[in-house]
DNA sequence: ATGCCTCCCCGAGGGAGA
């Protein structure tokens, strides 16, 4: 099973990119971030005629997300719990069956610029809600996987230029060590264990001519269970979709599950 | 580099992103 998380930076905008992404790439799954939409103006008959099914968490300008599969998706809850005031679209789960049943989470963890101030307390109060729901996610012992835009750069490593993001939400000690807090729960980084290489991005500014000169970072991850862990095939990042026509910031970053 | 683009809201110019 081949699964995609791709941040795609709003679906009018990205209709026809995201369109010809999946005719080309073909992936089982596709979750996506920042669909910038509500549930009732996401064009799921687009999808739906490509043989897919459609579930979606939206919201009116901003963030939202979304699961695309070509499996049948049981089992939909939209919202991390912890909070029931948090109105943010950032999180879908559902089961798909394969040759096992797999539980698919779909995020978009908040920004949190500028640190600090509110918008870095909330990234820093939805981790540690992720982190319970990850607690419990692994306590379940299903094959399970969390994949989306985290907003975090793990490692200098996953920078061109890591002292320019010192003091940004997304690399702060204080992100980095909550992110690590959630993997060392017992996930695997899906690209990591396949890859340990520095110089692999999955966005890149549109400012700044950031593309052109590779100056990106690795934010959008894929985290498995260890009974997913157990499945993974080969992971990695589809670089090239950054260079085409009318692109996302973001590009695809993959899994394959023996699942 | 106090965001230089891009996308959203709408129908001008501001919020949000990373």
């Amino acid at each position: 099973m081949k699964i995609a998380t791709f941040n795609i930076n709003g679906i009018k905008a990205r209709i026809e990119a995201l369109t010809a992404w999946l005719d080309d790439a073909a992936p089982d799954v596709a979750l996506l971030q920042e669909i910038k939409s509500v549930d009732e103006a996401f064009p799921r008959e687009i999808f739906e005629d490509r043989g897919y099914n459609v579930e979606t968490h939206g919201q009116k300008g901003f963030n939202g997300v979304a699961i695309l599969s070509k499996y049948p998706l049981e089992d939909v809850t939209r919202g991390l719990p912890g909070d029931d005031a948090d109105e943010q679209a950032r999180w879908i789960e559902a089961t798909v069956v394969g040759d096992v049943a797999l539980r698919l989470c779909g995020l978009y963890l908040p920004n949190g610029n500028p640190a600090p101030g509110p918008k870095y307390d909330y990234k820093l109060a939805w981790m540690e809600r992720l982190h319970a729901r990850a607690t419990a996610l692994l306590a379940s012992e299903e094959a399970a996987l969390m994949a989306g835009d985290y907003n975090v750069i793990p490692q200098p490593e996953d920078a061109a230029r890591p002292e320019a993001w010192a003091e940004d939400a997304l690399f702060l000690p204080q992100t980095r060590a909550a992110f690590r807090r959630i993997v060392n729960l017992g996930f695997t980084e899906a690209f990591r264990a396949r890859d340990a290489a520095p110089g692999h991005y999955s966005f890149w500014d549109y400012q700044r001519q950031a593309w052109d000169r590779n100056d990106g970072i690795r934010i959008d991850h894929v985290l498995l269970t260890p009974q997913a862990a157990d499945l993974l095939n080969d992971a990695w990042i589809e670089k090239d979709v950054r260079g085409r026509e009318k692109p996302s910031d973001h590009v695809p970053v993959w899994v394959d599950l023996a699942a």
